[in-house]
DNA sequence: AACACGATCTACT
DNA sequence: GTAGATCGTGTTG
């Protein structure tokens, strides 16, 4: 019954640094019971909120009743509410009392699709898992799981030992401040990413692998007055 | 007590 | 390409 019971991550590979955990949870596999069947996904594309000095992290500002997940052990979920429709799942990192947390920004289904499906009716496969809201309405994660820990077979990450990807660091997505920050994380070519690296972002935010590829005619810039 | 805004996605032009 | 949906959170009065 426990053949395929795989070692979840444990509590060290979390408390550490943020941006450790969020380049190498990269390639660990994401477990997860939906309608009591069991899922996994690859994870493909990660970012980092580290706490004090990140502008663009909940807990810059200090310990809230939102942010409090991520002053509070590792391991444990860090769900909340964006844009009043959409959750995003994070992982709490670093010691307890230091806030830090690993957006998941993408995965790559691997098994249990249909019951992912059921969550999320898509046409194609792609659009079923490659946004970090797409992904938490796939796999049913909302502010219930807020606090709860990650290392069980209903929310866990295990290793399967992939590697031989490439890593590619460049800036975050969607974020107002810290736009100077390398903290967003992703497998080189896989089509589950979200979003692929633009030239037209900050010229020292260089992502550190994969050529720049073709440049398409979208970066033009809009006029201001 | 009231208000401005955001780690997004979808639909429509 | 751009707008609209939609609400919890943090800050201000």
């Amino acid at each position: 019954m426990n053949m395929d019971k795989r070692r979840f991550l444990p509590l060290d590979f979390y408390r550490r640094d943020t941006r450790v955990v969020a380049r190498e949870l990269l390639g660990k596999v994401l477990v997860r019971t939906v309608g009591g069947l069991s899922t996994r996904c690859r994870i493909v594309e990660t970012e980092a909120y580290l706490g004090q000095g990140d502008p663009a992290s909940h807990s810059y500002r200090g310990r809230t009743p939102r942010s409090a997940v991520m002053f509070g052990p590792p391991a444990r979920a860090y769900v909340y509410l964006n844009y009043g429709l959409h959750y995003l799942f994070n992982i709490v990192t670093e010691e307890e009392g230091r806030a830090g947390a690993v957006l998941i920004r993408a995965l790559e289904p691997l098994h249990g699709i249909e019951a992912m499906m059921a969550q999320r009716p898509v046409a194609d496969i792609v659009g079923l898992t490659n946004g970090p809201a797409k992904l938490t309405q796939a796999l049913a994660i909302n502010k219930r799981h807020n606090g709860r820990p990650v290392g069980s077979a209903e929310l866990g990450v295990v290793d399967d030992c992939s590697s031989g990807f490439e890593v590619v660091v460049a800036p975050r997505i969607g974020i107002s401040s810290g736009q100077d920050l390398n903290y967003r994380y992703y497998i080189a070519g896989n089509r589950f990413v979200s979003k692929p690296w633009s030239p037209g972002d900050c010229e020292e935010a260089k992502p550190t692998k994969q050529s720049p590829g073709a440049v398409r005619g979208k970066n033009r810039k809009k006029g201001l007055v």
